[in-house]
DNA sequence: CAGCGCATTTATGAATGCAAGATATTGACA
DNA sequence: TGTCAATATCTTGCATTCATAAATGCGCTG
């Protein structure tokens, strides 16, 4: 979240979280699955206590849960949950948009700008991958041009809490040639100024983005409940 | 009657990271203040390793800073750190004010203001400590009005890191009045279903009651600072 | 054959032990 | 006397061990 690596010694119950965390949010880990301790702590190589510190504390974030006796699972997602979650995420994203737009600096927004249109190629090219990178880029980017860390962390925590969700998203019809228009609209109303028009804009494509996932999600929630 | 609870069901480690979020929150545990393991351990008459697992959770939610290797210190906040806490407060409770305006039931609604018509008589009174607990009780309602549960604990979330800092507040000249009658105006405008009014009025409510925390937050600092 | 109860097994919760790093102390030398 | 360094102590990070709750399997009985 914050870059406060460097660390080169780094501890092995904060690589542990990290991994499981990447694992939850690539999807490679299923929600549902449920985490033994012990196997997770041979796949690293350490012993019990740093997995379970790991674990406690994606608990109390969210990404897991352990039921005190029975372990831990990957948090199951309601489809309720979920739309939950997307409504925040598009509203905090307004929420930020419109900050950004009154205080970015000149230096920002054409930084904005430039990513925004190197990412044309991707999307010709169809490069889901490299396109959901710049995604990332692109939504931190309008964070951390608020001018408030605290914001832009937050927003960043519920962002990766459905990216998950997300990753598979783009792949779905033409939703990403409509996602780099959406960030053009987004972009032109920043540029004139407009905070609320560009928090408007910023709400839609998020629900848009949404919208396009429900019918995944539903499937996907099913697949998983078995 | 109940004493000593003989189906102790809860953790260890979650009764130790409630304790001390408890401590931190009230101010009990002043922010800089060193946090040893062994110490919190005998405190609670446990070993450390739940101590310890409560402190990274802790740490990871951003309550304790952990060092590795040189131990956890309830977080100092920078006063830029702080403010932006409280912007994002406000903004995120506007939002909440917002979407609750719209969605909020009829029960809901006089709920709300059944519960803010009570509070004149503790603003009467003086009696900060029970205002301060309605002013809990106000907000949460606000957040469940929003029928977004997810929204509502990333709101509620934010608001428990702030009460350290809050909870001084009201004592500071006539703050509770105004806080009282900037409540009605808020209820008013959702009254009249203007829930872009009411989001205002709610936005400038916060940050009314960030500004009149200003000075003392500096003083504190400075103390701590040392 | 089905359902229930007990024993065994497994995995979690917590305690203890030990090694490495950080801090404090003390002593030597300039 | 001040500064630096070596050592001693303390604390943390992790491993190991112990205890106990939950899960599993098996046999017994109706």
């Amino acid at each position: 979240m914050d870059g406060v690596e460097i660390e080169e010694r780094e501890l092995l119950s904060d690589r542990i979280r990290n991994a499981l965390t990447d694992a939850i949010a690539s999807g490679s880990l299923a929600a549902g699955t449920a985490l033994d301790e012990q196997d997770i702590a041979d796949r690293f190589g350490a012993s019990r206590t740093p997995v379970r510190e790991a674990l406690r504390q994606l608990a109390y974030n969210g990404l897991v849960e352990v039921r005190p006796r029975k372990g831990a699972v990957v948090t199951r997602m309601t489809p309720e949950r979920i739309a939950e979650m997307f409504e925040t995420t598009a509203e905090v994203e307004a929420m930020c948009t419109r900050l950004a737009t009154y205080r970015m600096t000149p230096l920002e927004r054409s930084q904005l700008m430039a990513l925004h249109e190197s990412s044309a190629a991707l999307v010709e090219a169809g490069d889901y991958d490299a396109y959901d990178a710049f995604n990332l880029a692109f939504h931190e980017g309008l964070y951390r041009a608020t001018h408030n860390g605290f914001l832009a962390e937050q927003a960043l925590g519920i962002r990766m809490r459905l990216s998950a969700f997300r990753r598979t998203q783009l792949r779905h019809g033409p939703r990403i040639h409509r996602s780099h228009a959406e960030h053009g609209d987004i972009l032109a109303a920043m540029a004139e100024g407009d905070g609320e028009a560009a928090a408007r804009r910023m709400r839609a494509h998020m629900l848009n983005a949404a919208n396009s996932l429900s019918g995944y999600i539903a499937d996907h929630l099913g697949i998983h409940s078995l």
